[in-house]
DNA sequence: GCATTCTGTATTTTT
DNA sequence: TACAGAATGC
């Protein structure tokens, strides 16, 4: 490693880099240059001869795994290929992929994301003959998903639905398929009752590293510690104020169980903070000293005080956005600042909408992250569970998707007769259909026959080139065409071809990024498994290039964890949204968590920071008169500059600027 | 089997 | 508001 990296560490993250064997616990607070520190620690532990090939380091999302291979590969030089980095639930998955068949699935398991375990869940209901209307899929997943990580236990409310939760279970087991929980769940089941198969991992990975260590929920914390223990080596990192997880099972008592689990630990606090102004990080304190629950700590900055914390008050949240959109071009013009360095950051994926319309209207570059997904539209789905089904036949839920998508005649007759044959021989649907093709016991008449046969052999065909692994782009070109997609999107949206066109560059760009992977350097062995792993486990379109890309960040507090701009905007900080309702109607003592929400997003900010306050904002139908959040009496009031009026660029400044750059593009 | 109309209801946050 | 799912009709 080069020496210099080092000189750039101040005392503790010194510490926190050269102790690598034991077990170190780091409290690391909000811009206290965690992700540097740990990504030094991962190079300085190359240095020293550690092969890359036992080092297992775990984040939280996708993007920080990401972030971090790309700077230990910026610290060493070199690719550490060798090196296992990525997210808690992919982790689990590729130790899945090697080892279960030891609970008796098989190696080929389809992964479940929510919608397709809403669906799951629907089809068990239909198997035990409830009415349709007694089963709400969204809100038993969720249920489901609280019992299965034991973070929700029955009771008499919810009772009624074991038989069910159990025929979920079966379902899943007998179609082959797993769901996020399962992840998890798992592979803590297999290390924990098979010593044979822990051993392997234990001796194959003897440096751990956990990042978000706040976040992670206790089934994770497990899966950890099962494989740490023996070796020893582990190091956590996190900062329980910012833990903002904890619907999702995430635990900061994590935090506490680690120093009983691992007695000789050492713990190191980064209490410096070298991202914001001190007049942000001042509020940020007094924010969050407000809550009981948490680690005493006292964050510090050599920073100036830097600007004012601006407050804004527009009428609505129409107005809101234009305000924000009219701020932002301000900025650009008189400052030059860049768009990616701005933030704007909200509570709810709901409050994008106007803001976008305004960003829009302005024609400032925006790059929304959150909401749905790319790989949860429609047509991605109907793609994905195509492939799906090539990996895995026996995957119900992916089939009863596209069995009929494109319209090919398979329709609700049909495929009861399919279901109820299957139900005689115990064969999945796939199985059933196949088997039907050419039965002498076919209920069916030639011509649905000749339909099932026709959808049977395609479904052959492509299958069996899609699992080569080679030309697997190619392939689902082939199956786009062949299966009539796009006339089927005509059809389906008759006189909006502007909607159909829309979907088919979506199903292209799918296309395209199945042929990166394919050709992908870093991938040493693209497969069909391969691709569904991780277009199933990232759910946010982050795609590459569009960080490149001079746009403004829009997007959720909680996927905006763990970066830093320039610039802030908060959007809607009211009574309702932040504190949002549902949460504290859920529990009142949510409270906290929300604070720590706020706390996240305000110290995402560099230099400045906006908060806007609406005064009414539309809520379902209506529009109601919303109050500042009370969260905003807790910042001091000398960090604070209330604006009354919206100062805006003259119109003829700023269409001076926007044509001057027209001019450099033509 | 498929298209149309109608109804309800809502998801706060993400792997 | 907007979308999904059910009911209805062809």
């Amino acid at each position: 490693m080069n020496p210099n990296n080092n000189l750039r560490l101040n005392k503790q993250q010194m510490e926190a880099v050269a102790v690598t064997d034991g077990a170190l616990l780091i409290i690391a607070g909000a811009g206290s240059g965690k992700t540097r520190t740990i990504t030094c620690r991962i190079a300085a532990m190359l240095e020293e001869g550690i092969l890359p090939s036992e080092i297992l380091a775990l984040t939280f999302t996708n993007k920080a795994a990401r972030e971090m291979a790309h700077r230990v590969r910026g610290l060493t030089g070199k690719a550490a290929q060798e090196l296992t980095l990525s997210t808690f639930h992919s982790f689990g998955a590729k130790l899945l992929r090697e080892s279960i068949h030891h609970l008796g699935y098989k190696t080929n398991f389809s992964i479940y994301d929510t919608a397709d375990a809403v669906s799951a869940i629907k089809e068990a209901a239909r198997d035990l003959k409830y009415s349709r209307d007694a089963v709400d899929g969204y809100k038993l997943s969720q249920l489901f998903s609280g019992i299965k990580t034991g973070r929700l236990t029955w009771d008499r409310q919810n009772d009624q639905f074991r038989e069910l939760y159990t025929e979920y279970q079966d379902y899943l087991k007998s179609r082959n398929a797993v769901d996020f929980d399962d992840l998890i769940i798992l592979p803590k089941m297999i290390l924990s009752s098979k010593p044979d198969v822990l051993k392997i991992y234990q001796k194959r990975y003897r440096y751990f590293m956990v990042d978000e260590f706040q976040d992670t929920s206790s089934n994770q914390y497990e899966l950890i510690r099962l494989l740490a223990k023996k070796s020893g080596n582990i190091c956590v990192v996190g900062d329980d104020d910012q833990s903002i997880y904890s619907w999702r099972g995430a635990d900061f008592g994590n935090i506490l169980r680690f120093e009983k689990d691992f007695p000789n630990s050492r713990e190191i606090k980064l209490e410096q903070n070298y991202r914001s102004t001190r007049t942000i990080l001042n509020a940020a304190n007094s924010l969050i000293i407000n809550n009981q629950n948490r680690k005493e700590k006292n964050l510090w900055t050599g920073s100036d005080a830097g600007s004012f914390i601006e407050l804004h008050y527009p009428e609505d949240e129409d107005e809101e956005g234009i305000l924000i959109a009219e701020m932002i071009k301000s900025l650009k013009i008189r400052e030059k600042i860049r768009y990616s360095q701005v933030g704007v950051l909200v509570r709810a994926n709901t409050q994008t909408r106007p803001l976008e319309a305004a960003f829009l209207a302005e024609n400032i570059p925006v790059k929304v992250s959150g909401g749905t997904s790319f790989y949860q539209r429609k047509e991605v789905k109907d793609l994905t569970a195509y492939l799906k089904v090539f990996a895995n036949p026996d995957d119900d839920v992916n089939f009863l998707r596209i069995c009929n998508v494109p319209r090919r005649g398979i329709g609700r007759q049909t495929l009861l007769q399919i279901r109820a044959y299957g139900e005689e021989k115990n064969y999945s649907l796939y199985s059933s259909l196949a088997a039907l093709c050419h039965a002498a016991d076919s209920p069916f008449p030639e011509r649905q026959k000749n339909d099932l046969i026709e959808f049977h052999s395609l479904m052959e065909e492509l299958g069996g080139k899609m699992k080569s692994g080679k030309k697997m782009a190619k392939t689902v070109r082939e199956l786009v065409d062949k299966t009539g997609y796009w006339p089927y999107l005509i059809t389906e949206h008759p006189g909006n071809d502007r909607i159909a066109r829309f979907k088919y560059s979506n199903i292209m760009s799918f296309i395209d990024q199945l042929e990166s992977y394919e050709k992908d350097p870093d991938v040493m062995d693209p497969s069909l498994q391969g691709f569904l792993n991780r277009i199933t486990l990232i759910t946010r379109d982050d795609d590459a290039d569009a960080d490149s890309q001079d746009k403004i960040n829009l997007m959720t507090i909680h996927s905006a964890k763990g970066l830093e701009f320039d610039i802030v905007f908060l959007p809607g900080v009211v009574e309702g949204i932040i504190p949002h309702a549902r949460s504290l109607e859920e529990d009142s003592r949510n409270i906290e968590e929300e604070r720590r929400l706020f706390y996240v997003a305000i110290t995402r900010a560099r230099k400045r920071l906006h908060i806007c306050v609406p005064s009414r904002r539309r809520y379902l139908r209506d529009i109601m008169d919303c109050a500042p959040s009370p969260f905003l009496t807790e910042l001091p009031e000398e960090v604070l500059q209330h604006n009354e009026g919206a100062e805006v660029v003259e119109k003829e400044e700023a269409d001076h600027f926007f044509d001057a750059i027209k001019a450099r593009f033509k």
